[in-house]
RNA sequence: GGCCCUAUCGUCUAGUGGCCUAGGACGCCGCCCUCUCAAGGCGGAAACACGGGUUCGAGUCCCGUUAGGGCUGCCA
């Protein structure tokens, strides 16, 4: 393979970056960097009335978030900027160099204004010509008709009768007619450059050598074959990826959840649970390799290895990703991707080393960083009222005739331990005696300390939240139930 | 409708003519562990869409059927 890789994501900010762009957008990133190649990442913005300065950052906070790096394209620190050697990478802003590549076009009388109507361009049948009947309209006329002020699409000349073809990365042979194409347009009738066209002229100036998009391009592609070659350059190499389907194998919707991925980061999803997630749709090593790093992926990744049938995202399976890369964190780590889903307040309460120690009694409970707070939050004050679980206290407390008894004996035990003895080792003992000379099981005498101390009969060990608590805390909770009940 | 693409457990997939009695993972079910909830360990059920070929031999190649999906814009 002569020559560097140059890839491309193009997505047009006119939405949010759902996963079936960031999974394509992965897809570039990884054969790109597993090669040694460039990933470059272009605004396709060249509808001016869809895009806006929003959805493109919201693009690349996705992108940034998920890590996937663009070597050249927008500057993710100055809108409107540019890195790289072939700026601008926004397509609106590229409109000299359609224009240069309009021209050789003309020239070459590969393309003509079209004076149709909608109506000339239906046929008998009801259906759109592929065909523009003026395709054979002379220069002189249509210069004529320019110079009257007559408003014209730019249409490509398509050839007639001919096999358009190319060997797709993810597919093989791929095969059109060029009569299945037509006269497509280039340019509006307002002058504004069409998808299609402009796609054609960056892909060129920016050297890009392989396409990888999604299956829904596999219709643009021979005409940007055709436009290729009429601008006398041979095309890149295309591939196309499978789409992401929901479980019930219909496009992808709101219906079936979150499509945007800054909703999975608001839910607590890891990046990199979230990328190595996406990455299996329509992939796989080849091995039995399923948990990998960015870095694995890159080494493993090939176009070639794609699924060809659409993919179905199954929220199950990136819970169970999430679940596995949230219990792999360290305290430290843990401590600062839950930063922004806890209060503030919980890190001073009792200071960000013992807020650090309480998630981690939580870190194999929870699926996504959003939970912790709905389940930590009586390590940061105590239980009122309408904290408790009504069934759990009335089964373990008001209900249960030995529940005072329980409460008061241990408590007195623990009220003798001194500083430096509320440690499981010393409270044990306590325990353990009281179960054995109450004759009580040891779910029957920690049910009702866990509901006292949490206001619900969950939660992490005995001990850890015990020791945890401290001695003062756990007294303080537990004498209002002593007297009570 | 036309054109194009696709088809292995419920889901993601391995599989490129004999290594397949079809492997792994999620989910599900059972058991173990156990102070609750989880986690963990062990085990289990679960698939080659259908019909024709080709071949000594087909999940793997060919054709058809059926079923999904994409495109069919002066959107990207």
């Amino acid at each position: 393979m002569a020559g560097t890789l140059r890839v491309r994501f193009a997505p047009s900010p006119t939405g949010y970056l759902h996963t079936g762009g960031a999974r394509t957008a992965l897809f570039n990133y990884l054969w790109a960097k597993g090669q040694g190649g460039v990933f470059i990442l272009r605004v396709e913005d060249t509808d001016e009335e869809r895009s806006t300065e929003e959805s493109m950052r919201a693009i690349l906070d996705g992108l940034q978030w998920l890590g996937i790096m663009w070597d050249e394209g927008p500057d993710p620190k100055q809108f409107g900027e540019s890195i790289g050697p072939f700026p601008p990478y926004y397509q609106s802003m590229r409109r000299p160099l359609h224009q240069e590549y309009m021209k050789k076009l003309w020239d070459a009388g590969h393309v003509f204004y079209c004076p149709a109507t909608a109506e000339e361009m239906t046929g008998p049948d009801g259906k759109k010509l592929t065909f523009s009947p003026y395709r054979d309209i002379t220069r002189e006329e249509q210069e004529k008709r320019l110079a009257a002020g007559e408003v014209m699409p730019v249409r490509f000349r398509c050839p007639r009768d001919v096999e358009v073809s190319w060997e797709d990365a993810v597919r093989g042979k791929v095969t059109f007619s060029s009569n299945e194409v037509g006269d497509f347009v280039l340019f509006k009738g307002n002058g504004q450059p069409l998808y299609n066209f402009v796609v054609v002229c960056d892909d060129i100036d920016m050297q890009i050598t392989n396409v990888l998009r999604g299956e829904d391009h596999i219709s643009n592609t021979p005409k940007q074959i055709l436009l290729h070659e009429a601008l006398g350059h041979t095309p890149p190499e295309f591939g196309h990826v499978p789409l992401i389907v929901g479980m019930d194998r219909q496009r992808l919707s709101k219906r079936h959840g979150a499509t945007a991925v800054d909703a999975y980061e608001e839910q607590g999803v890891l990046p990199e649970a979230m990328v190595n997630f996406l990455a299996l749709i329509g992939w796989a090593p080849g091995d039995d390799r399923e948990k990998m790093t960015l870095e694995e992926m890159k080494q493993a990744f090939d176009p070639h290895r794609c699924t060809k049938a659409a993919g179905a995202f199954n929220p199950d399976k990136l819970k169970f990703f999430n679940e596995l890369y949230i219990r792999e964190l360290s305290p430290d780590a843990l401590l600062e991707r839950l930063r922004r889903f806890i209060p503030p307040v919980w890190l001073e309460h009792r200071g960000e080393d013992y807020a650090k120690h309480v998630f981690t009694l939580f870190q194999e409970k929870i699926a996504y960083l959003n939970e912790m707070e709905a389940n930590a939050w009586y390590f940061f004050r105590d239980p009122v009222e309408a904290d408790n679980n009504e069934k759990s206290v009335a089964k373990f407390l008001t209900e249960n005739e030995s529940a005072k008894q329980v409460l008061s004996e241990i408590a007195a035990g623990m009220e003798a331990l001194g500083d430096g003895e509320w440690t499981e080792e010393k409270l044990a003992p306590i325990v353990d005696g009281f179960v054995e000379s109450s004759g009580l099981g040891r779910g029957k005498v920690m049910q009702p300390w866990r509901v006292a101390l949490t206001g619900d009969a969950i939660s992490p060990g005995f001990y850890d939240l015990v020791v945890t608590l401290g001695k003062e805390t756990v007294l303080r909770r537990v004498q209002p139930w002593i007297d009570r009940l």
